[in-house]
DNA sequence: AATGCAAATGCGAATGATTTGCAAAAAGAA
DNA sequence: TTCTTTTTGCAAATCATTCGCATTTGCATT
């Protein structure tokens, strides 16, 4: 079991490669997401977002979000059934531990749970297209 | 990995030793509930609760969910990020796999995920209060 | 069975998150 | 720069869910 890496990919590039326009408002949202290590929800984007340009609306935000991740280069979760949460899909997959008294969020990956899944899957007779995977827990007493 | 059974538990003892008072609509929502192998919405309750008596609101659907959710009665999912969709809590503890293209939710229970889910946490320094795991799939060409 | 009171209900209005219609602005090809 | 198409900002709409409040109901007590 491993924590997660975070690398930063050329969004333009695959931008245009989606036949997408390349606008003030996306490249300042792209910004926003390549340079943060936490799972923002629109309205603090947004927040984000008219710090650098006061113009930019959440409808844009929203819509932007919305064309990320039918692109694949974002994905949305909804931690506690809350509004969505959002982070850029690069760097290697890996799923979330949401600290509950805290709200904090610790990312791991573990092969051996990905591999488990397939094979459950399998049995089912199904092929996984994707999944999610949260623990909620509380930090331990215990020694570790 | 095995897949999940269900069993009637009398609710109606549940509610008196929660202190809350039964009455007509919380009969009504909640024998919905135990008598369904599915996974309805409020508004799926709500429309089948009408059919047996149409005077039960909306309102009274969700404040019953809730009120079932905090007694831990039922269980709460959200599937895809759309409206919270709802099953009685009783029966042994089990994971869902949603057809990407049917939108059937199939039922699973593996106790070597669920060990595997302690380990990773414990790792981490946390102990597991609840956890979601939902597998999205596609029926599969190959042999089983 | 009738009484009293707190708890629960139905209704409609409020909320919060997200989407949409549309006219104006900006992107990018020519 | 001009032209065409996409994207934007804004406001209004939508969707799921919650809330306020007057009325009804459950149920413990006479
Ligand atoms: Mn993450
Ligand atoms: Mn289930
Ligand atoms: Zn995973
Ligand atoms: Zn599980």
């Amino acid at each position: 079991m491993k924590h997660a890496i975070n690398q930063k990919p050329d969004y333009e590039k695959e931008l245009r490669k989606a036949g997408v326009r390349i606008t003030r408002p996306r490249r300042i949202i792209l910004d926003i997401l390549t340079s943060t290590e936490d799972h923002p929800d629109a309205m603090k984007i947004f927040h984000r977002a008219i710090e650098i340009d006061d113009s930019i609306s959440l409808s844009t935000v929203y819509r932007t979000m919305n064309l990320l991740e039918e692109m694949g280069a974002i994905h949305r979760h909804a931690f506690n059934g809350g509004p969505s949460r959002f982070e850029q899909a690069h760097g290697e997959h890996h799923d979330h531990l949401i600290d509950v008294d805290t709200g904090d969020v610790i990312e791991f990956q573990s092969d051996k749970i990905e591999k488990l899944q397939e094979e459950i899957a399998r049995a089912l007779g199904y092929d996984i297209i994707h999944h999610r995977l949260e623990l909620y827990g509380r930090k331990s007493k215990r020694p570790e």
